[in-house]
DNA sequence: CGCAGGTTCTGAACCGTTACCGTCGCTGTC
DNA sequence: GACAGCGACGGTAACGGTTCAGAACCTGCG
């Protein structure tokens, strides 16, 4: 016992061998084909292996042999602590981690932070030892996903960007946010302001030029936008005059900001589109302290369908968000059909308390401070 | 460009020196070490590989070879998935994955399930290419804790086990219990129930007989419940005659039908006390269904404070949850000061509204249904 | 007795990279 | 003109395993 741990090096497969007079593939075996050797040698090995503190193959070298990790990383667009703090990232992940944990695959949580400079950044995409990679909702020209893309192994899509050639999750962006549009319009709304989400990499907290809308490097926001215009662009002589205010932050802040900022141009806005929940949250708070009532003044509606929105009674597109998270794992495990897939997932419109039909046009509104 | 798609085997550092004429060396130090070489020569390389559409070099070789991963392992007790259900989980997570992003290392989550078998469970703790483990709230006899002692990197534990030799990252369980206590004996309560979490790996869902208590393999449980009787010891005639419902799983759903259990046996309880905040909650929505007024017919207390905590007004001890996860993190990835460290985070009494004074003894109870 | 067939174990070839140390050519100095 | 000093690059040996084609031995059968 007392040997064990004086040994100067680590016990390695080979050191295992030499003590045990056998060949290093037999002491290999021992631990991977019990069946290739007799229950007596291999329970020998063992025991010698316990008596020097050898704690088995090491992980790293097995895997540059076998050329699996045994694990998926995840890219995402933010820092991964936000990641946390996101109820619908909170989600996905619990989605993604379901299927891995099915398959027996660990689950790596790529450090890619925006702000760190390009090239060390990558470096961790680089450095990543893994057997796939899950993207989630990344800007079209991501340098990580770039680097991704660069790996020689597969690689999984959720919602952004789109790739040919790549296996993909999503929902329809585009159709679900035109259906909630109709509804807004069914109700009578005909004047409305528009948040949403960073349409770049770029922070450009203000309103949206309808070229910047339409070459936004986001997908799903591109899509929710192009969405809302399909409905109102039937019932509006122009969409482009259609005030939309984006927030590189996604928080309750922003949306209350954003709101602030529609308010402020156009006070006998009838509803307030948001791209997002969170966004709906904080536009719902910021009204709040208007003393606007919501739907009775204005109308409020998110995406997303996070559990704070059903508290909130908040109207909204409730997409699966688990249900992607796990399809996601499952596409990247499972290699065995035909690529690239895609997975398209159904959303429901869930219509709640924060919308209701406009009032009167005439009707004088109170703009509080 | 045709010729990097057709050739069979992917390139290797090794074929991008062949094509070059340069050594390995050289081309590893045009990725590694840039000041090694010249700049025409250094672009000479990188040209050539992207060309031949190398990716850089092989992470898992660099891997073994460099000896470092790039990324810490995360042991939890539960399914992966049950750590993206738990609200202090995530709070602790977020934590780890800050100081994670703050060293640029990944974060490895680590299927553990605790169905698998042992055998195969164990693996995937062996199968981990990382640098080090944070091991976060497991029983003392855990097998997965016993495989990443094993491995020859290093680890800290946030909660439990404690052990000697070990990095730990905790608050003091027992003495913040204990406040909590004393403050439930200032308000007059005598008779209370108590629910608590799992004391073991074994599904014991009921009555916890002393012995189990004293016995349990979770110490954190051990300590809270020990605190309770720290305070309680002193105004009551034997703690041992206190009601201790245990439950395996950390639902809500647990805390309701462990406050159905603790009212059958004694309707007239005064107080329950939950160990966790989730519990507590469980609790507090059976007594509603029961029409039990809370705190005026009975007082309820958590654990943990959790943010739902704070909506519904419980009484609870509130942890640095991020904190923990943020020291943790930070005492893996900072090897200079001398092990084994302890870092003891503060606790709050944080009284709320589920708590009140008792009333007269005499006052008649309605019990529900 | 000879041989097919099975079990148990070995030898050697990788897997792709980086660490370590040595070599080579050039410049400056006395 | 010999030589120290220095920057740029090359050769070799790990790093710790897995894998595959056999070798050696045993068994059973005709």
């Amino acid at each position: 016992m007392g040997r064990s741990v004086k040994s100067r090096r680590p016990a390695t497969l080979a050191s295992l061998a030499a003590e045990l007079g056998v060949s290093r593939t037999t002491v290999s075996n021992a631990y991977n084909r019990p069946d290739q050797l007799s229950p007596e040698l291999r329970e020998r090995v063992l025991e010698t292996a316990r008596r020097l503190g050898y704690p088995g193959p090491d992980p790293v070298a097995r895997s540059l042999r076998t050329r699996q990790a045994g694990a998926v990383g995840l890219l995402l667009t933010e820092t991964l602590s936000y990641a946390f703090r996101d109820p619908a990232a909170i989600r996905f992940l619990e989605g993604l981690a379901m299927a891995c944990e099915a398959a027996g695959q660990g689950l790596l949580l790529v450090p890619a932070s925006p702000e760190a400079d390009e090239r060390e950044t990558a470096a961790a995409v680089h450095r990543a030892g893994v057997d796939g990679f899950v993207v989630y909702s990344v800007p079209d020209d991501d340098p990580h996903l770039a680097a991704v893309l660069q790996r020689p192994v597969p690689a999984v899509v959720c919602d952004q960007p789109r790739l040919r050639d790549v296996d993909h999750v999503g929902i329809d962006d585009r159709a679900a946010m035109a259906s909630l549009g109709k509804h807004l319009i069914g109700l009578g709304h005909r004047r409305i302001g528009v948040v949403c989400m960073r349409l770049g990499r770029d922070r450009h907290d203000g309103f949206v030029d309808p070229q910047r809308q339409r070459q936004a490097h986001f997908h799903v926001q591109r899509a929710r936008l192009a969405g809302l215009a399909d409905a109102f662009g039937e019932v509006l002589p122009d969409w482009n005059t259609v005030p939309v205010v984006e927030r590189f932050d996604h928080t309750m802040g922003s949306g209350s900001s954003a709101a602030a900022d529609l308010l402020a141009r156009d006070p006998h806005l009838t509803a307030i589109v948001c791209t997002s929940d969170i966004l709906a949250l904080g536009a719902l708070a910021e009204l709040h302290r208007r003393h606007l009532r919501v739907p009775e003044d204005i109308t409020v509606t998110g995406f997303d369908g996070v559990p704070e929105a059903e508290r909130a009674g908040l109207t909204t597109v409730s997409q699966p968000v688990l249900d992607k998270g796990r399809a996601a794992g499952r596409l990247l495990l499972d290699r065995s059909s035909p690529q690239p897939r895609t997975v398209m997932l159904p959303t429901e419109l869930v219509i709640r308390a924060t919308c209701g039909p406009t009032k009167e046009p005439d009707t004088p509104w109170f703009s509080g401070v």
